[in-house]
DNA sequence: AAGCACTTTCTTAAAATAGTGG
DNA sequence: CCACTATTTTAAGAAAGTGCTT
């Protein structure tokens, strides 16, 4: 877009990185209040820049804490256990590829995937270009 | 005043999408 | 459902602006 298409990767110039996370924070924001209110979806961004300053869009319909109290009830686990992350290698071990995918998604109607660490749900099948997943877990 | 981090403005090419029709 | 198209929107690049610190 713009001048000219940029390939996806990292921006190694300081000031053309803060620019261009400055205006695509704000594409995705305003995109997210037009969801909220064309879909009635409910939505929590939360977003640190490379040098940790902190942006948030929640959609007026909710609060942070209620996506977080959704998103354990639907994936049926807590977040803040210690168990955590066995509670989310099992999820993926049981329902990332196999034969019950299907009962996974029909108790997750907005994600395609994996419960997700690391900022979308995969799914060898659905995954956006440019954003195959690079999960530190399963390095 | 000068340097730094970050945002905004302008132009405009590329991408997204609403609408339409097979 | 998919393909095509007209219209709208996004964001790159460059530059200027804002606010804070030293």
């Amino acid at each position: 877009m713009g001048r000219g298409k940029i390939e996806i990767k990292k921006i190694e110039n300081n000031t053309n990185r803060q620019v261009t996370y400055s205006k695509r924070r704000n594409g995705i924001f305003k995109k997210a209040h037009e969801l909220t209110v064309l879909c009635d979806a409910k939505i929590s961004l939360i977003m640190f820049s490379n040098t940790g300053k902190f942006h948030e869009y929640i959609s007026p319909s909710t609060t942070t804490k209620k996506m977080y109290d959704m998103y354990q009830t639907t994936l049926g686990f807590d977040l803040w256990s210690s168990h955590y992350e066995d509670t989310v290698r099992h999820l993926e071990k049981k329902y990332a590829t196999g034969e019950n995918r299907g009962e996974y998604e029909s108790t997750i109607t907005y994600s395609n995937g994996v419960p997700d660490l690391y900022g979308f749900c995969a799914h060898p099948n659905n995954i956006p270009h440019g954003y195959e997943p690079h999960d530190p877990r399963i390095a």
